[in-house]
DNA sequence: CAAATAGTGTCTTTGAGACAGTATTGA
DNA sequence: TCAATACTGTCTCAAAGACACTATTTG
């Protein structure tokens, strides 16, 4: 094989290369705003971020410290961006089968004084019932969670304004074009409570009002009706359940309805 | 600030650092494949490569020598990727504000030979005119338009074939969902071009249908008739114009009729 | 005038959206 | 019974899709 001699003489160090490549994830929940037994849901979008520490592991001062930040490290030569990504999603809410999708890259000379550090950004969808328990579990000062119309007023490290920004136009995005709401939803759920979640980044009259909505849900390709079951956690009248089909869904703007 | 003594203490070398960053980029052509006067044009989608030589710039055996490749190129320290990607292919072209789009991140240990390389992924839609006129140019062994249904049977470098597969389905989700079929048409165009370029990357009867086609652009709210002008390049009868208004168009998958 | 492209006229069917009404059940 | 949620009935209007037809121009 050829590649061999021309790899003898491939001097790696030809180019200046990058100090640092880090895998960051802005980590999306949907919490219940207001829960009252019998209720749809309303929902809040919310994003979860870190304080950064005062002090780094080795009592040095800490690089943009106390200021809140995205999750996120060093990715090790041995894996990519997005297992790095998933493995560190895991090990913080120990659950496995995250959405994690990746959406942007930022490499921005200057964005990181410690040197040439690129970031790789990837949003996941996380069930808001582990985050409680984590930030339970945690100094409650360290980790919180943010609505998305908030996030951008605070002190973010970093360029992680811009990073958090692109997050949000994405997953909103991928809410409303395709089947990623079901990342936020149980697998048997409502009109009400997908309808809930839509309506945290649209104003589409046609998914706010309620009959619309659950007549349109039917004839959806890609949701069916779970048949004979129901449940009362919504109303109390029991309501049918439905549940994602497993497709790709692209509708071409030109060819849907004005 | 405290940033300061923050950076007096980093250690930059705390982590391996990857050993290269570059900015790769799917060029897309849409050409013509039959164009006679007054015809409808028939168009293919096509993607450039240009074939790696056997030895590199400096006389050693090339790395991957011979094979397919997407162009690109290290990126340098001063610069972002997207930078260098726009820089390369303005470099090449000779012309100035081609539609580049970042899509993805390729970062898989032991995906090139030679190191720990992160290749950033972007696809451009330059006009055919200007890539004709490079393959004049060149030696025309060393680049070539290949069309996206015999490109991924090539024997394609490093992880190419990935690359390239991705970069088909972005772009084709692209064609349908966003506006960015205008970046293959000229300002003003007939309904028959834009459908021309719709047709490579879908099979939707909606889209097929002369007829129907023809009634649904006047309808889309991205898309406006240009009063008086008419073109008879497709057609001995004058045909009308349109050309794009510029805005961000997002259909809900479950506001669309299916 | 024949052929080819670009439309328009009109009919049927479907669905969207609005409004009103019915169904169910816990407090 | 009332209030709240989850629907269903029905009407109107607009658009999709199909089919036939007209319009325009060059060879």
């Amino acid at each position: 094989m050829t590649n061999k001699k021309a790899l003898e003489q491939y001097d790696v160090k030809k180019y200046r290369t990058p100090d640092g490549y880090t895998s960051d994830i802005c980590v999306f929940t949907i919490i219940p705003e207001k829960m009252e037994a019998y209720k749809p849901p309303v929902m809040d979008l919310k994003i979860m971020l870190i304080q950064r520490a005062a002090l780094d592991s080795e009592g040095n001062v800490n690089i943009e410290a106390n200021k809140w930040a995205i999750p996120g490290g060093f990715v090790q030569d041995d894996e990519t961006a997005f297992e790095a990504a998933k493995r560190e999603l895991e090990e913080e809410t120990n659950i496995s089968g995250i959405h994690i999708k990746q959406y942007g890259v930022y490499d921005k000379p200057g964005r990181d004084p410690r040197g040439w550090i690129i970031s790789n950004a990837h949003y996941a969808i996380v069930p808001d019932t582990y985050l409680a328990k984590r930030k339970a579990q945690d100094d409650a000062a360290e980790v919180a969670l943010f609505s998305i119309n908030e996030v951008l007023q605070l002190d973010l490290a970093f360029d992680h304004k811009d990073i958090i920004s692109d997050a949000i136009n994405v997953i909103s995005t991928d809410l409303l074009q395709t089947t990623a709401a079901k990342n936020f939803l149980p697998k048997h759920f409502t009109y009400s409570e997908l309808q809930a979640v839509l309506k945290t980044v649209t104003d589409d009259p046609a998914i706010l009002s309620d009959q619309s909505f659950s007549r349109k849900i039917k004839s959806l390709p890609f949701i069916k009706e779970v048949p004979g079951k129901t449940t009362t956690r919504t109303s109390k009248r029991a309501t049918k359940l439905y549940t994602f089909i497993d497709m790709d869904v692209i509708k071409p703007i030109y060819t849907a309805r004005y």
